[in-house]
DNA sequence: GTGAAAGCGCTAACAC
DNA sequence: GTGTTAGCGCTTTCAC
């Protein structure tokens, strides 16, 4: 019937048109947008009300060209799928909106090179990075850190813009709480070794249980996943641990749901706990315990931080976000009788050194959301 | 010690500075990258490694404005913590990527006044939208697929592009199941009435349930969350229904949780359906019998599609992708008996989160996947 | 307070 | 094959 519309690009006026439309110079049209004041009363509103009228909008990359920038960020993650990067998407996202600023989201797929490949593709596209756990080495993100103004998060790098979760004192909660409990074997499931906070999990761990007196072993490393989690069910089983913390919550709910495969009670017979606190942690059963992180703040913080740096802000921010134990059913008193199998102790705890790092105010112990 | 390197745009290379190096003109360095066949191959060699080694990257702001492309697609979804969006996300992202595009991510909140925000401030910057289960309603869709290409992803509108599920199908794959149980009187858990795919999902029950002489009953509408599944389940149980198929599997958790804490068993007293087959359907106990969209081909599909549409192609592309029952353990034969105390709700009524259930490990479903 | 003009970095005719 | 020359749409001196 009706003739096909092909989808192609509306015509957009431009400012010389609008200039036109009300008799006036293309670079009143612009200061009448840019810059208000300079702009006489009525004719600002004049040109205000039919730029509008005529459906003009500002094409970016015009603006972009003698600006010198796009007013576009970049966020790059190693996994979208990843529940643990949602808040922290969103909160970069909805901090980014208000600023006037478009988002780029990347998904690196774990990978140094894909995200290296990113940053390199994106470098003169957007006015700054946000890297979200990076898996790049220190020195590579040193680097791209010297060509466009770069925000760290659930990282640390001294002398680069960060914020971060506090980690070692999550980590400290979880073993009181697991201490409390009368565990004193506690295995850690490691996740990427090129992954800082995994790092930092464990230097955090052996920190705290050596004040404890608690013996602790790293398992793995494992998949972040519940593929992940399950591989990881069969070593927790040949150990002689009691509890189990791991890199995250996916790879907690896979030990989790691998030990009940293997017949093995939780938190019965054993206790585990995870990190991050997804929703599926509310929803697995035995509900999961773990250690909740702010992720939506961190985000927000992240993106008003870069806009700082991009402004040319001096200085080097860094914050460190309050973790927060979350305790549920995945963890339960030690059983007083002996494992199963008397196992290998395994490897014993290793000292790391540990970068200091400021300490975030310890948040109020809080009991399980839903 | 060393002075403070303030992380301000490094110094980019321009064609022109490129060219000078070379000691040709800018319109060589040109098209030794757009068209490198018509320059003579010793210079172009020369070209490219002088350029490499000089740290050129194009600036794509200045690429677009003589193009009119700016090489960036826009992809708007309602919430992006939501899973189903997840595999959609990467299969868009990756195929944008694969193609030379970059991807802009918008969440609208479930919110159409913000997507029809972001469609007006993304306008100028892409090339094209994406719009994932746009809660738009249609006249407003129309409108901006005159001014800019456009893929609907999720919903389907007469001479739109588009990619879609055969949720007819999946719908009807999942009332034979649950015919086959025994099941007659079942509940539909309406989501969001902004979805075109909860007014499909319902218009397929309702055909599927006519032919197989059902009766159905559609409760709600509910947010897509645990949350909205939590409050359907108190309606579920003053309902006389023996199965229930919810709008997604986040509300059809929540149900099945929320059915738990009422005392209620599932599958032994209710059978329970999602649809998306998100990660949490594996691990949530009983594990949840759903209805398995391929997002991620979607994603992809949508991305060339969007590329065809603005490379001119005419025609309207529609594409529909095969849904699939995966059978778990939330189903099971109807109850023949109908033992449940009738109307009274009761004071039985707990919000007790996270309690441990007893839920026996359940032989692997028929098909599970991840 | 407003206009004219010179770019921002790149592409694409159009010569030669 | 390669150089010259206009712009793309906007911002921003610099005059008036």
């Amino acid at each position: 019937m009706s003739p096909r519309k092909t989808p192609i690009q509306a015509h957009y006026p431009t400012i010389h048109e609008v200039a036109r439309a009300c008799g006036v110079a293309a670079s009143t049209v612009s200061r009448a947008f840019s810059w208000p004041t300079r702009v006489n009363a009525v004719t600002r509103e004049r040109i205000l009300t039919t730029a509008q009228q005529m459906g003009y909008r500002p094409n970016p990359a015009a603006r972009a060209l003698p600006l010198g920038r796009s007013h576009t960020l970049g966020l790059l993650v190693p996994d979208i799928t990843n529940p643990f990067f949602f808040d922290i998407i969103r909160g970069a996202e909805r901090a980014a909106d208000a600023a006037g600023y478009t988002m780029v989201l990347a998904d690196t797929d774990e990978d140094p090179e894909v995200e290296a490949r990113h940053l390199g593709k994106l470098a003169r596209a957007v006015d700054g990075f946000l890297l979200a756990a990076s898996r790049l080495p220190d020195a590579r993100i040193r680097q791209a850190a010297e060509q466009e103004p770069l925000v760290l998060v659930n990282r640390h790098l001294s002398d680069l813009a960060g914020v971060a979760f506090d980690i070692g004192d999550g980590i400290r909660q979880v073993l009181d709480h697991l201490a409390g409990l009368g565990h004193h074997r506690i295995a850690y499931l490691a996740g990427p070794t090129t992954s800082w906070s995994n790092r930092r999990r464990w230097t955090g761990l052996s920190a705290s249980a050596r004040r404890l007196g608690l013996s602790v072993t790293r398992l793995g490393p494992y998949a972040p996943t519940l593929e992940g989690g399950r591989a990881a069910a069969s070593d927790l089983r040949g150990s002689s641990c009691t509890a189990a913390i791991a890199f995250n919550d996916l790879l907690a709910i896979g030990a989790l749901l691998g030990l009940q495969e293997l017949g093995v009670d939780v938190p019965g017979e054993f206790s585990i706990v995870g990190t991050d606190d997804i929703d599926g942690a509310t929803y697995c059963r035995p509900a999961l315990t773990t250690v909740h992180n702010p992720g939506e703040i961190a985000g927000r913080k992240a993106v008003s931080t870069l806009i700082e740096l991009i402004a040319g802000k001096e200085g080097t921010s860094v914050t460190m976000l309050p973790c927060e134990l979350v305790v549920r059913a995945s963890t339960a008193p030690a059983r007083t009788s002996r494992p199963r199998r008397a196992g290998q102790p395994g490897t014993r705890i290793r000292s790391v050194p540990a970068t200091p790092l400021p300490t975030a105010p310890r948040p109020t112990a809080r009991k399980a959301n839903s």
